[in-house]
DNA sequence: CTGGACCTTCAACCCGGCTTGAAGTCAAGG
DNA sequence: CCTTGACTTCAAGCCGGGTTGAAGGTCCAG
C-alpha cells in the first residue's frame, strides 16, 4: 500500500489546482475520502495520479460525472469494462461532431485572419447544418448570408 | 429597409429556439431591441439571419459575448474589421488546441470501443500536456499511469 | 505564549445560458 | 361579452464547476 503523506496543499500544488477544487471533487464523489491525520486530509501519490486522470478527462470534454465513472471503472475491475466501453461508444459521435465543428471554425477563422479579400464570406457556414462545406474560402458567387467587409491592411 | 412582420413565436419556430431564449439574447445585448406593434416585438428576416449566425457561432465554441462582438463588427463596418481579425486571432489557437485534444480523445475512445486488447493503456494521454502523442494505440512498454483491464468479450 | 502557516467546515456566492412561473395585456373568434 | 392563445414583464430557479469568506483547529518556530 502507498503511504499517504501529502497534504491537500501539496497535492494542489502538484496538479495545479486550488485546494477548494480538490475538496469539491471529494464532495461530489469524484475523489474518495482520504485518510486523515489530526483531522487533516493525507493523500498518496495515487491520488495525484487520479487527479491527473481527471484533468485529462476534463480537457477531453468529459464532465466530472463521466470522469467519476471512468475512475470507478478502473477501481472496480472486471465487470466495469462494459461500462467503459459503453461510455466510450456514447462519447465517440459527440467527439466526432466536435471535431467537425472545430475544423470548420478553424478554416473560417484562418481565412478571417489571413486572407486579403475585400469581403469575407461567411455564407458557407450556413449550408444547412454543414459548416464543413467551407472549402471554398473567399469565393462568393452566391448571395452571401453574412458579408463582412474586411479591408486588407 | 426590411419589413418587420414576424412575431417572436414565428422567429423562434424558424430558428428552433424558445421565445425565452430570444428575449434573453435581447436582454444581454446580442440582439438589438426590435420594433414593436401594440407592445409586441416584430422582427424582420434579418433578425432570423442574425440568430442563425449566433447559432453557428455558438456551435463553433464562441460565447454569446463573442457572438455579440461578431455581430456588432458586422454592423459597424469599417473600423470594426480590426476587431474581428483580433477576435479571430485570439480564437485560433484555442480552436487548434481543442482540435488536438478532441482528436487525441477520439483515438483513445476508438481503441476503447474497438480493440480487443487485454489491457488498455491510457498512459500516452499523460505525456506532459501532450495528449496528441497517442499514436501508439495499445502498445505498453513503459509503465502505464492508468491501466484499465479491458477483457475482450 | 504568541504569531503565522496551514488546515477544517459550512454556507453563500459567481458565471453563462438559459427556463419557468406568476401576473397582466391584447386582438380575434364564437 | 367572454374565452383562447400569443404575447408582455420581472423575479427566481437550475445546472456544472467551482471560489470565497467566516469562524475555528493544529502545528511549529521564535
Amino acid at each position: 500500500m502507498q503511504e499517504a503523506n501529502l497534504t491537500i496543499g501539496e497535492v494542489a500544488h502538484l496538479v495545479g489546482l486550488k485546494t477548494s477544487a480538490i475538496r469539491y471533487y471529494e464532495s461530489v464523489g469524484v475523489l474518495p475520502e482520504p485518510e486523515r491525520e489530526h483531522g487533516q486530509r493525507r493523500y498518496s501519490t495515487e491520488t495525484v495520479r487520479r487527479l491527473q486522470v481527471i484533468d485529462i478527462a476534463k480537457r477531453a470534454g468529459f464532465s466530472l460525472d463521466e470522469a467519476r465513472v471512468l475512475l470507478a471503472t478502473e477501481q472496480a475491475g472486471s465487470p466495469a469494462h462494459e461500462q467503459l466501453r459503453e461510455l466510450a461508444q456514447r462519447k465517440l459521435p459527440e467527439v466526432d461532431a466536435l471535431i467537425d465543428r472545430a475544423q470548420a471554425m478553424r478554416r473560417w477563422l484562418s481565412t478571417a485572419t489571413g486572407c486579403g479579400c475585400q469581403t469575407l464570406d461567411v455564407c458557407a457556414l450556413f449550408g444547412a447544418q454543414a459548416p464543413s462545406t467551407l472549402e471554398q474560402g473567399c469565393r462568393s458567387d452566391d448571395a452571401p448570408i453574412l458579408k463582412l467587409t474586411l479591408i486588407p491592411s
